[in-house]
DNA sequence: TTATTCGGAAATTAAAAACA
DNA sequence: GTTTTTAATTTCCGAATAAT
């Protein structure tokens, strides 16, 4: 039983071999290969506080266990736990979630994002189960807001899960891909409306909220891609929409332009 | 056959937490 | 302060694969 030798060579180091660690070593003579001792050892031991893969796999087990709580809450015990079709899955979008999102957003968000108009949003909002373009817009905004600080869990709860550090998040999770699968359910690429226009904002706001950047810059890029198809670089295309829709496209148009920077 | 590569077990090390 | 626990890094065993 050889003792492992305190450092070895470059050459062995890379080749997984033992290492005498004298220079040059004896499986560098052998091989005919310069030895030597280059390599920087890296730091050994924890970083930071309790370092983070047991508290990653506590934090995804808490999760796990939020989710299963919320899907039942959000959804009233009878949902298929996993959706395979695109179609919406029942329930898990409350009016009263709704409602509550709406609230939220003009209340808190509308100065910094003036995109969308109340009284139409909320007429939109009877049809939903029709218009997938308004249901992806109304789960991808619901699940923004869920995400914002100062957003509490709508409707009532017995389980108090609203004061569950986290609920919020899978929740917004849950509502986030709720918009991604329902939204491969029809080709918003050819018929972009003001609403596909702002789901891809509210789901930048929400990747970008998670800290997943390169999802939310994707879906950035993409919005502004589409608003080039539609010609919003060009004030006259705007002549065609009404006076309400054409302002909302307008700010939509120079939020994405700044946002991006 | 021997030589080489590389997955991963075991050892080593150091930071953080627990303890006295 | 010392000890224990935890985790990041390193060494290198040995099975798999390649070369001869």
């Amino acid at each position: 039983m050889s003792t492992a030798v305190k450092r070895a060579c470059d050459a062995c180091h890379r080749r997984k071999v033992k290492c005498d660690g004298v220079n040059p070593c004896r499986n560098c003579s052998a091989s005919q290969l310069g030895c030597t001792y280059n390599a920087i050892p890296q730091k050994k031991g924890p970083k930071g506080s309790r370092a983070k893969v047991i508290s990653e796999l506590r934090e995804t087990q808490r999760q796990t266990s939020l989710s299963a709580k919320v899907q039942t809450r959000l959804n009233g015990m009878n949902s298929p736990p996993s959706n395979s079709s695109l179609a919406p899955t029942p329930g898990l979008l409350t009016p009263e979630t709704i409602k509550e999102c709406i609230e939220f957003f003009f209340a808190n968000m509308y100065p910094t994002m003036p995109i969308l108009h109340r009284q139409r949003l909320e007429q939109q909002t009877h049809f939903l189960e029709h218009t997938m373009d308004t249901y992806c817009l109304l789960t991808s905004l619901s699940a923004f807001m869920m995400l914002q600080p100062g957003m509490t869990m709508p409707g009532s709860d017995p389980y108090s899960l609203d004061s569950m550090p986290g609920a919020n998040i899978v929740s917004a999770t849950m509502l986030l891909e709720e918009t991604l699968r329902v939204r491969k359910s029809y080709d918003y690429l050819e018929s972009s409306t003001l609403n596909t226009l702002c789901t891809s904002y509210f789901l930048f706001g929400c990747y970008y909220g998670l800290d997943m950047h390169d999802k939310a810059w994707f879906h950035l890029r993409e919005a502004t891609t589409l608003m080039h198809m539609l010609g919003m670089n060009h004030e006259d295309t705007y002549s065609q929409y009404d006076r309400i829709e054409a302002s909302r496209r307008r700010r939509l148009y120079w939020l994405f332009f700044v946002t991006e920077r």
